[in-house]
DNA sequence: CTACTTTAATTACCTAGGTAACTAATTTAT
DNA sequence: ATAAATTAGTTACCTAGGTAATTAAAGTAG
């Protein structure tokens, strides 16, 4: 079968959300990276800069320079951790009583996207996507232990 | 059905395959890039860059970019079109020599990543992408026009 | 207790891709 | 035939995310 094609539409798909997620998000002053945040500490509760960048699967230096400008629009802050090494991130009072607002966009924005796709199959896709990335995240880790 | 998770999954699945294909390149390199450009031209032949951005659904800027650099690299030349505002791309002859290599190794890599995927599901997949794909462009569209 | 190693986060620099503004060539309308 | 509008490509600048190297704090030998 030709993977090509299908590397390319996730790719593209990929891309075409992203860019939707920021047309959306404009008006609020957010991009989707910084929307991603705050969606995993409202979600989560406070975490550490280690824990999320776990949990979004982004590696450490982007996961500071989106903290450092949540900071700065005051949507963040950070708190020491007794481990004097971690910083502790959490929602500002003022983020957390916006916060419904952006959700509501998201959300709107996400349903008017899949205008016409099943709920079955925007699960069935999930699961298959999500396989997917097992799979392929092992196969790369041999990919690398062959070298 | 929770939306983030899915365009999360999207997401993700999209940067491990261009962080596996990156690292299946740097021995020659190239980039991925680059890399969709030569592998559309080969399929394809000569084509006016406007083609191969209609074609990748990528921007004029970055497939600028990319040209320049794969030019730069010797692997692509420029060719003056009748109208004088095109410019049209094609292989050089270097280029089509090495291209052999370059596709072994991605295809490996393909084959390697998807191990364990059996080839209807990676069928069934690329269709759902694709008309998920679809209905995402037709909807933004929707969006814009209520504006 | 000291020396080595690991870990959290940052800094610097790279590629990818998007938007806005611009230039130059070609169409289209008047 | 000339003016206006469209089109191809470029330039400048923005965000996203990755790697390599660095710093500072903890942990782990010896």
């Amino acid at each position: 079968m030709e993977t090509h094609q299908l590397f390319h539409t996730i790719h593209q798909l990929s891309r075409e959300l992203a860019k939707q997620a920021n047309h959306t998000l404009q008006p609020f002053g957010l991009y989707t990276a910084q929307w991603s945040v705050l969606f995993v500490l409202k979600e989560k509760g406070k975490m550490t800069q280690t824990e999320l960048c776990d949990y979004l699967a982004v590696e450490a230096p982007p996961m500071t320079r989106t903290i450092q400008r949540l900071m700065k629009q005051g949507y963040v802050k950070q708190v020491k951790g007794e481990d004097r090494r971690v910083k502790i991130i959490e929602m500002t009072e003022q983020s957390k009583a916006i916060y419904p607002e952006w959700e509501a966009a998201i959300l709107q924005m996400n349903d008017r996207l899949l205008t016409g796709v099943p709920d079955e199959q925007r699960e069935h896709m999930k699961q298959l996507l999500s396989s997917c990335l097992m799979n392929v995240k092992e196969n790369a880790q041999k990919g690398k232990l062959h070298e």
